[in-house]
DNA sequence: CGGTTCCTTGAGGATGATCAACGAGGGTGG
DNA sequence: CCACCCTCGTTGATCATCCTCAAGGAACCG
């Protein structure tokens, strides 16, 4: 049982068309860290691709208290959804750290798709491993306790393939906004899986 | 905030095209109601489209609490994403009730899609339907307190059109299915919602 | 060195889960 | 037609868990 990250899930392999992209319209522009891309409840307009850097998407409640959806790294698109069925965004996206987007106009992005077909069998691959990273990542949240949402959360960093120890470069506050939890339950579960040799913490930092 | 269920987000034209299934390979074939359909862990080998009758797909916990991922009905198809992209099956699927499915194999399908691109238009349009509605109700499940969980999903039923109060026909049972809660927190704060005029339950029925 | 950001711990409280028991209605078979 | 069984709804009491609030420490960075 894990909670699919789409990080780990889709391959990264878009900026491969990065011309193809560039001859269709596309315009790359530069993000600051923290910068909004969209916000909850805009109209899609644009296709993104990162071209280098990060982007989450989350919700906020109304007190404040966030939830990560995913997060997106290099050569990934994101916001995909909306823009094909014409809807507003469920969430809002925002930059990790400085990044490098290319942006797609809706007219743009639907000729591309219309003329290049082998794109729509591409996009059906990466939405399809979406929705199931996010049934995925539902089950866990919903039904697991609370021990075992963060072990699922842990899994699907590590990409379930080695034995040895990996260092988890998540704060606990996001782990938290990932498992919904908050971050002093986040930091107890941790030292309880510590002490049963589940991780290691070494000067701070999980290892799992 | 709502909490979204396949059968309201979805067009149901599928069986428009019933009859190029057919002459792709597809099978109709007769499920009694609760028969299993395909298993979590399954590998996915076939596309499914409802012809007449209802399915839910759902993951259990060790101790057999259910989570339900989706309720799919007539005209609608199921279980695509892992045949996409040739994975393991991340739920549960089962009959509602007596139910006729059409089933397509890989193969089969994968050929529809190739010489029919149309068809990778309409699936991409289906999944982002599909995951707006994950994304949402993700949201609604982790970040809202009991009551909001509750209401997101009378909301999600009622498709938010009109103000006049219409039957959720849902029991209580499977409504604490679908907010990961537990039947008597259900019927606790219904009753609440009914003190507070939110809903009425009328002859123990549930009218939002 | 001062300001962030992140981690940590403790005490107390609220909330939903659990367990147990019962009522009401519908359907079925004797 | 009645007895029985199911499923569904309901209520109360108790308990465990996680949240909240408050406070302080550690690491990092310009």
């Amino acid at each position: 049982m894990m909670i699919a990250i789409n990080t780990k899930t889709e391959t990264s392999t878009l900026l491969d068309y990065y011309d193809l992209f560039i001859n269709y319209g596309a315009v790359q522009k530069l993000y600051k860290k923290n910068e909004i891309i969209f916000n909850e409840d805009d109209w899609a307009g644009f296709f993104y691709i990162i071209v280098e850097g990060s982007v989450r998407m989350f919700n906020r409640n109304e007190e404040g208290k966030e939830f990560i959806q995913g997060y997106f790294t290099t050569g990934q698109s994101f916001g995909e959804p909306p823009l094909l069925i014409n809807e507003k965004y469920p969430t809002t996206a925002a930059c990790i750290k400085d990044s490098v987007l290319l942006k797609l106009s809706r007219d743009h992005f639907f000729h591309l798709l219309k003329e290049n077909p082998n794109f729509q069998m591409i996009f059906l691959k990466i939405l399809s491993k979406r929705i199931i990273g996010k049934a995925k990542s539902s089950k866990d949240i919903i039904n697991q306790n609370t021990k075992q949402k963060i072990i699922s959360f842990l899994n699907a960093q590590k990409g379930s393939k080695t034995k040895e120890r990996v260092l988890i470069s998540y704060t606990r506050q996001e782990i938290a906004n990932f498992t919904g939890l908050r971050v002093e339950t986040v930091i107890r579960i941790c030292s309880k899986l510590k002490n049963e040799k589940v991780i290691d913490i070494i000067d701070h930092k999980i290892y799992f």
